[in-house]
DNA sequence: AGCACGCCGACT
DNA sequence: GTCGGCGTGCTC
C-alpha cells in the first residue's frame, strides 16, 4: 500500500503549501480540492485545501499526518484553483489570503472545531490517562466540545496532542459540523390524502367533519389555495385557517392530511420555474445582434449603453441563450447596485435556477450557494464582487455590469483584486464569453474597445420615450450675500425646487460623501480632534454619543471643551446631507425630506425602505450621497440639484475627472422619466472645468479623448500600468529610511519608473506611519511577469535585510 | 495568523 | 535579582 502525501494550502498569509502525510484509511478519500482537517503549530488547527497529492515523503522534517478528510466530493475545481493562483501571481499576494477571501467562512474552520465521542461503549477506560478521562467524562455531559473549550477544561494550551491520540485510538471524531457546518433548512408541506380527489369521498370528509369545524375550516382553506398555488406549508395553512395545530395534528391522525418535511434554500424564492420570453425594442434587438456577432471573433464585449437604454433586458436574453445550452451564466453587479428589484426582476424570468451572492447573506447563506452551484443546482449567479470565486462548472457568459464602478476593487486586505479584470480571466479559463456593461465605461475599457480588444457596442437611445435632461451650472461664487445666508444653496436651486414641489414632482439632492464627514471643530482655533493611533479627524456619531476612527475603531466621548484653546464652541458640523436638511428645513418648511446616506441606511432593510416610500411620494425631496446614484428607476424625480460638484473633480487622483463625469452624469440620468423632461442643476466654484461642460453636453467621446491624452502624458493607465507599494513602520523617522533604501534598489532595476516616497495623504494608520512607492511601467513595451519576477526577488531581499526590521510591505498591483 | 522563544526595563 | 514587555522567527 502507497503512503501518499499532500501539499495544502492554509487560510494564512503564507507564500508557500505545507505537506503533510496521509493515515492509510483515507488513501482513497483524498482529491484535489478538498478539504482536510490539520494541525498548523502547536495549538491550531485549520481546514486546508489540498493542493497537490504526491509520494515524496520531506527529508528535511517529518510531515505531521492529516486529522481528517471533510469533503466527499471537491469543494474547490481545477478551475478555481486556477484562478486563485493567477490572482496570487497577478496581484502580489499569498495563495492563503486567495483562500480566504474566496472560501465562505463556513466552509473554513479554526479552532473553533468541535470533536464529539465516537464510541463511548467499547473504550477501555483503564486506558486512559487523566487527561484523557476528563475529556471523555466531558462528552459524556455534553455530545459536543469545542477545541477551545478543551484548553480551558484542562488548563493547558496545548491540547492537540491529547485530541490527535484520542483520535488515533478511535475514541473520539471531529464533529461532522465542521464539515457540514450549514444545515438545510427544512419546511413542513401539507398535503391531501389523494382519495378525497374523488368527489364523493371528499363530500363524505365533509360530513364526518360537521361537528369538528377548525378541521373543516383546515381543509376548504387547503382545497381553496391547492387552487392558486403548487404547494402549502403548515404554517401557512394554520394562519390562513385559522385553526390550531391540534386541529392539523388530529387530521393527520385520521390520514386525511399527510405532512412532509422538505429541504428548502435559506434564500427566500419563489419556485417559479417558467421562463419567460424578453422582448426587445428595436434598438436593443440591434445591440443584441452587434454583441452576439462580436462574440464570434472576440471574446469580451463592451456594452456602452445611456442610462435607462435598457441594457438588462439584452443581458437577461443572452443569460436565456446561454443557459439554454446547459451552460452557467454570472452576472456581477456592485454590491450597491444589487438591490430587491434587479434580484426580483432576475428571479422572474429564471424562477430558482438563480442564485444571489454578495456580502450582506450570512455565512451558512454563502456556503449553501456556493455548494448549489458546485452541484448545478444554480445555473446563474447574479452577485457582487467575491462571486467570481464560486465553483462555476462550464461557465459560458459572464456579465459584468456597471463596469466603471469602483467597488469592483478590493482596497483591504489583500488580495486586492479588481473583481472585473479578473472575471475576464474567469472567462479566459472557461472559454467563456464576456460582457462589460456601462452608461460612462472606464477609459482603460473604452480605450481597449477602441484599440480592437473588444467588441464595442453602443445603445445610445434610452427606452421608451425618456428624454435626456437639461443642465445647467450655476456658480456658487456669485451671490456673497446669499452664500452668508445659506452656505449650500444658491438662489437658482431654491427658485428651482419650490417650481418642482409646486408641481408635485419629486426633487434629489446629492452631496459628495468624501470630505462631509462629521467631524467636531473648534470655532475659535480651528482644532479637531484626532486618533490617537492614526492620523486622521474622529468622527462623530449621534448614536453612541463618541467619536469613532474609521481607520482603527478607536472611541472617544465627545469633548465639550477644546483642548488647545479651552474654548467651549465646538462645533459638530455633521454629515454634509444633515446640514442639507436642516437648511432646507427652514427654507422649505412644508417639504418632507429624507436622508439616503450611510448614517440613515445602517440598519438592515433602511436602503430599501427609503426607496420604496420615495418612490411612493411619501417625501418630496431625497438628499443623498453617491448611493443615490444607484437604485434602479425610482419615483416622479424631476429635479436633481448637484450641492457642490468641486468636491468631486478636486479629489486629488488621477480618476477624479473620469469619477466626476460618471457621477454627475449618472445622477443626471435619474431627472426625468417618460413624459417629464428633468432638470440638472449643477453649483460649483469652478463652473468653467471641462468636466462639467462634458457633462453638460452629454459628451463622454471627448472626455474620453482629453483623458487619454492627459493621461499618455502623465504616464497613467490605460498607457502605464501602476504598482503602489506602501511601506510600514511603527517608527516615523525609520520608515522613511526603509522606504528610501527600497527605492533605491528598486530604481536599479526600474529606473525613473520608481517615483517617490512619499508620505500619504494619511501619513499614520494604527500607529503604524506609512511611506508609499510608485512604480509606473509602460504597458506597451515592458514585460509585466518579468517586473513581477524582479519586484518578488526585491521585495524577499527586503524582509532578510537585518535594517528593514520592524517594517513590512503591502503591495497593490493596479491600484485604482 | 498565532504562538514560543528571547532579550531589555521597573519592581519585589 | 525576577516578571513581563514586545520584537523575531517558525509553523509541514
Ligand atoms: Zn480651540
Ligand atoms: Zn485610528
Amino acid at each position: 500500500m502507497k503512503t501518499y502525501f499532500v501539499d495544502v494550502i492554509l487560510p494564512l498569509a503564507i507564500g508557500k503549501t505545507y505537506t503533510y502525510r496521509i493515515p492509510k484509511q483515507f488513501n482513497d478519500s483524498i482529491a484535489v480540492g478538498k478539504r482536510v482537517v490539520v494541525q498548523f503549530g502547536k495549538t491550531k488547527i485549520y481546514s486546508a485545501i489540498i493542493h497537490n497529492v504526491h509520494e515524496k515523503a520531506p527529508e528535511r522534517y517529518e510531515a505531521k499526518y492529516i486529522l481528517d478528510v471533510l469533503d466527499e466530493k471537491i469543494i474547490v475545481k481545477a478551475e478555481q484553483l486556477a484562478l486563485w493562483e493567477w490572482i496570487a501571481d497577478y496581484y502580489l499576494c499569498q495563495l492563503g489570503e486567495v483562500m480566504q477571501a474566496a472560501l465562505p467562512s463556513a466552509l473554513k474552520l479554526a479552532s473553533e472545531t468541535k470533536i464529539i465521542a465516537a464510541d463511548l461503549d467499547t473504550i477501555d477506560r483503564n486506558e486512559l490517562n487523566e487527561k484523557e478521562y476528563l475529556i471523555l467524562d466531558a462528552l459524556e455531559i455534553s455530545p459536543e466540545i469545542k477545541v477551545s473549550d478543551i484548553i480551558k477544561l484542562l488548563g493547558q494550551k496545548t491540547v492537540l496532542p491529547i485530541l490527535k491520540g484520542l483520535l488515533d485510538k478511535g475514541v473520539i471524531r471531529i464533529s461532522e459540523e465542521i464539515a457540514e457546518r450549514y444545515k438545510p433548512k427544512k419546511k413542513a408541506f401539507v398535503s391531501l390524502n389523494p382519495v378525497y380527489e374523488d368527489q364523493e369521498a371528499k363530500r363524505e370528509l365533509f360530513e364526518s367533519l360537521n361537528r369538528a369545524p377548525k378541521q373543516l375550516d383546515a381543509v376548504m382553506t387547503y382545497i381553496h389555495f391547492k387552487r392558486s398555488q403548487e404547494k402549502i406549508s403548515k404554517a401557512e395553512l394554520l394562519e390562513k385557517s385559522g385553526c390550531g395545530s391540534s386541529a392539523l395534528t388530529a387530521l393527520v391522525n385520521k390520514e386525511v392530511f399527510n405532512i412532509q418535511e422538505e429541504v428548502v434554500s435559506r434564500i427566500s424564492e419563489n419556485s417559479d420555474e417558467f421562463l419567460k420570453e424578453v422582448i426587445l425594442s428595436e434598438a436593443q434587438q440591434k445591440a443584441f445582434d452587434e454583441i452576439k456577432e462580436g462574440f464570434i471573433n472576440k471574446e469580451i464585449a463592451l456594452l456602452y449603453g445611456v442610462t435607462a437604454s435598457g441594457k438588462t433586458e439584452i443581458y437577461i436574453k443572452l443569460i436565456h441563450e446561454v443557459v439554454d445550452e446547459g451552460k452557467c451564466a454570472l452576472y456581477l453587479l456592485p454590491e450597491i447596485a444589487l438591490t430587491t428589484q434587479i434580484i426580483e426582476r432576475l428571479r422572474f424570468h429564471f424562477g430558482s435556477k438563480i442564485g444571489v451572492y454578495h456580502s450582506r447573506l450570512s455565512e451558512n447563506e454563502r456556503a449553501e450557494v456556493w455548494k448549489k452551484v458546485l452541484d448545478g443546482e444554480i445555473q446563474i449567479v447574479l452577485g457582487a464582487r467575491s462571486s467570481v470565486f464560486l465553483p462555476f462548472c462550464d461557465l459560458g457568459l459572464v456579465i459584468v455590469d456597471e463596469e466603471h464602478e469602483v467597488s469592483y476593487k478590493q482596497f483591504d486586505p489583500a488580495p486586492r483584486y479588481q473583481a472585473r479584470d479578473t472575471a475576464i480571466f474567469l472567462g479566459y479559463l472557461h472559454q467563456a464569453k464576456v460582457l462589460l456593461g456601462s452608461a460612462t465605461p472606464s477609459i482603460e475599457s473604452y480605450y481597449n474597445a477602441k484599440a480592437g480588444k473588444y467588441t464595442l457596442v453602443a445603445l445610445n437611445q434610452r427606452y421608451g420615450t425618456a428624454q435626456l435632461p437639461v443642465i445647467e451650472i450655476v456658480s456658487l461664487k456669485s451671490d456673497v450675500k446669499q452664500k452668508a445666508a445659506n452656505p449650500y444653496f444658491t438662489p437658482t436651486l431654491i427658485k428651482n425646487i419650490e417650481e418642482t414641489l409646486a408641481k408635485k414632482e419629486q426633487v434629489i439632492l446629492f452631496q459628495n460623501r468624501r470630505g462631509h464627514t462629521p467631524i467636531l471643530l473648534c470655532a475659535t482655533c480651528g482644532y479637531s480632534p484626532k486618533c490617537i493611533h492614526c492620523d486622521v479627524s474622529l468622527t462623530y456619531h449621534k448614536s453612541s454619543g463618541q467619536m469613532h476612527c474609521h481607520y482603527c475603531g478607536f472611541r472617544e466621548d465627545l469633548i465639550h471643551v477644546c483642548p488647545a484653546c479651552g474654548s467651549t464652541h465646538l462645533q459638530n458640523k455633521g454629515f454634509g446631507t444633515q446640514r442639507i436638511e436642516e437648511e432646507l428645513g427652514y427654507l422649505l418648511p412644508d417639504a418632507k425630506m429624507a436622508r439616503l446616506d450611510l448614517d440613515s441606511t445602517r440598519s438592515k432593510y433602511s436602503f430599501e425602505k427609503i426607496l420604496a416610500d420615495f418612490d411612493e411620494h411619501r417625501y418630496d425631496i431625497l438628499i443623498g450621497t453617491q448611493m443615490v446614484a444607484k437604485g434602479l428607476d425610482f419615483g416622479k424625480v424631476s429635479l436633481i440639484g448637484i450641492i457642490n460638484a468641486d468636491s468631486l473633480i478636486n479629489y486629488p487622483d488621477f480618476r477624479a475627472f473620469e469619477r466626476s463625469f460618471s457621477m454627475l452624469s449618472q445622477v443626471s440620468g435619474r431627472a426625468g422619466r417618460r413624459d417629464i423632461q428633468g432638470k440638472v442643476i449643477i453649483q460649483a466654484y469652478a463652473t468653467g472645468h471641462r468636466i462639467l461642460e462634458q457633462v453638460v453636453n452629454h459628451d463622454y467621446e471627448t472626455m474620453f479623448l482629453t483623458e487619454v491624452t492627459e493621461r499618455k502624458s502623465y504616464g497613467y493607465p490605460p498607457f502605464y500600468r501602476l504598482i503602489k507599494i506602501e511601506v510600514k513602520h511603527k517608527d516615523n523617522l525609520r520608515v522613511v529610511d526603509c522606504a528610501n533604501r527600497l527605492a533605491i534598489q528598486l530604481r536599479q532595476q526600474f529606473g525613473e519608473r520608481v517615483l517617490g516616497p512619499e508620505e500619504p495623504l494619511i501619513g499614520r494608520i494604527r500607529n503604524y506611519y506609512i511611506n508609499t512607492l510608485l512604480l509606473k511601467m509602460e504597458r506597451a513595451t515592458v514585460s509585466i511577469s518579468k517586473v513581477k519576477e524582479v519586484l518578488r526577488n526585491t521585495l524577499e531581499s527586503y524582509h532578510t535585510d537585518k535594517l528593514n526590521k520592524g517594517s513590512f510591505l503591502h503591495v497593490d498591483v493596479d491600484p485604482y
